[in-house]
Formats: C-alpha cells, sequence, structure tokens
DNA sequence: AGTTTGACCCGGACGC
DNA sequence: TGCGTCCGGGTCAAAC
C-alpha cells in the first residue's frame, strides 16, 4: 500500500534510472488502468522525455516535454524497469519502450492503479482537494486548530482523508497514533494545542524514517528496482501482535472502515 | 453544505 | 481440485 514514503522512493528510484529518456513506444495491457484513450495517450507521449519526477500527496508526476503523466498506486502498483528481452510478467498491464533499449513497466496485481495526463498548467485545478503536503509549512498548528475544530469523526479518519494533510495511508495513520499515544477513536475535535504539535511533529518524523530506509515492505510492494526486503521501516503497531513499549497485545479493531491496529495501554482516548 | 456510508476497482487467500 | 465468499484501501458518488 503505497503511501509517501514509498511513492517517493518509487519516484527517487526512478529519477536515478529514467531521468531524460525518451520514450519510443507504448503498450496498454490493460485498458482502464489509463483514463484517456489508448489511441491519444501514446499519440501524447511517444517522443516524450522524462523531464522532472514530482510528487503530490500519493500521486506520482512525471514531467515530459510537453505534458505531465500522473499516476497513482492505489494498493499495489509498481513500476519496473526491465530489459525489453525479459518476458512480461502477468501482471504487467502498461508498458513504456525507453531510447536505450529498456522498458519501463507498470505492474498492478489488483489493477486498482490508474494514469492520466494533465496539461501542465492544469495543476492546480487537478490537485486543489488535496491537503497540504506533510512537510510544508501550511500543514502548521493553526491549519490543524481551524480543520479539527468541528470534526467528530475519529482522529484516524482524518489523518486519512486527504484533504486533510496529503500522502498519509492506513499504515503511517496507526504508527503517527501509536507515537502520539492517542487512541485512534479520539474525536478529531479533542485534540488540543499540544496535542496538534504532537501530531505535527509525529507525523513528520514517521514519515522521515520511512523515508530514509525507502519505505515499507508490507504485502507486496516492492520500489520501482524490486527491493523487496533490505530497506524497511519496523512498524510498531500496524500488523503487530504485541507493544514494543508495553508488551500488551495488540488490538486490531475497524476505524472509518478501516482496520486499525493499537495498544489499548499506551494509546489514550480522549472522550 | 458538511458528513457519513457504500460501491467500485480486482484477484489472492481461505474455508468447505 | 473446485467453487464460493471475503478481504483490502483510496477515491468517488450517493445518501443522510
Amino acid at each position: 500500500m503505497p503511501e509517501f514514503p514509498e511513492v517517493q522512493t518509487v519516484l527517487d528510484t526512478l529519477e536515478r534510472q529514467i531521468k531524460d529518456r525518451q520514450i519510443t513506444k507504448i503498450k496498454i495491457l490493460y485498458k482502464p488502468i489509463v483514463s484517456c484513450s489508448e489511441t491519444s495517450f501514446r499519440k501524447k507521449l511517444t517522443g516524450q522525455h522524462f523531464r522532472s519526477f514530482r510528487r503530490r500527496g500519493k500521486y506520482l508526476l512525471f514531467e515530459m516535454d510537453d505534458i505531465t503523466l500522473v499516476s497513482h498506486l492505489r494498493m499495489e502498483g509498481k513500476y519496473f524497469i526491465m530489459d525489453d528481452s525479459v518476458p512480461l510478467s502477468k501482471h504487467d498491464h502498461v508498458v513504456f519502450w525507453l531510447d536505450d533499449g529498456r522498458q519501463l513497466r507498470y505492474n498492478d496485481v489488483r489493477k486498482f492503479g490508474r494514469m492520466e495526463l494533465i496539461e501542465k498548467q492544469d495543476e492546480y485545478d487537478d490537485f486543489k482537494d488535496l491537503g497540504p503536503e506533510p512537510f510544508s509549512k501550511a500543514f502548521n498548528v493553526n491549519y490543524c486548530k481551524d480543520y479539527l475544530k468541528d470534526k467528530k469523526a475519529p482522529i484516524k479518519q482524518v489523518l486519512l482523508d486527504q484533504s486533510f494533510v496529503a500522502g498519509i495511508g492506513n499504515i503511517y495513520a496507526d504508527e503517527i497514533l501509536f507515537a502520539m499515544n492517542t487512541d485512534p477513536r479520539t474525536p478529531a475535535n479533542r485534540l488540543d494545542e499540544d496535542d496538534m504539535k504532537e501530531l505535527i511533529s509525529s507525523a513528520r518524523k514517521i514519515l522521515k524514517k520511512a523515508i530514509k530506509a525507502g519505505g515499507t515492505t508490507i504485502r507486496s510492494y516492492t520500489s520501482s528496482l524490486g527491493v523487496t526486503g533490505r530497506f524497511q521501516l519496523s512498524l510498531k503497531v500496524h500488523t503487530m501482535e504485541t507493544c514494543p513499549v508495553c508488551g500488551t497485545k495488540i488490538r486490531k479493531i475497524t476505524v472509518g472502515g478501516r482496520g486499525t491496529y493499537y495498544c489499548e495501554k499506551c494509546q489514550i482516548l480522549k472522550k
């Protein structure tokens, strides 16, 4: 489940691997991945070079010469760079031939990921519903105060809301709440100013660590190099059996429709 | 209008 | 081995 750190890792890896490479040919094996028609996708991208690599929330933005390719990995999307002699695998859905004989392959077991093309000047409109980036100045205590003041929803659910803050998913939401000793079910409007400071700093701390570790390997996530477990953030609660701090058995509940792991002893519920 | 719920996209995993 | 059912999570739409 690629979240901010995984998306960033994929992006960094791809930048090192394919910056300034030109797309010479494209094949779409599973059409719904691409939001426009195959013809127009191919026409607009063929001949274009991968010029810069950016991220907005969980979206990857490949800036080409004349257009931006936006890609969302959803649950299990991955990119692989392979020599074109290597046979395609079952779940490769979009293939980009590059001018150096290699291929960029989009692989997605669940087929949930999406790609679209946007004009460069349209970017502001396309991402207007996304909240601030966790490391931006805009993500500050005043912003949180304003956003959370009337929110009765559990804080975990708000953390997952991409319009509150961009890029956090289920795994890191659990980890952030563990780091700030807060029960995931705590109504968001019960957080005081200190809690908000804690939330911001915990979020940044956890994400920074995860980025440094190259993302988290859980389920089938691998970076575009196919690195599977060499760099791995060790999780403290998500999918864990016992609390690494007090040894209590980690509980699994559902919050906002999502599987949620927490330590009932370390994480305090404010009602 | 803000909030909450559910459908959707799939195939792997699991139970019988 | 085969079949049916459930599950997961981000996003969007519909319902409240």
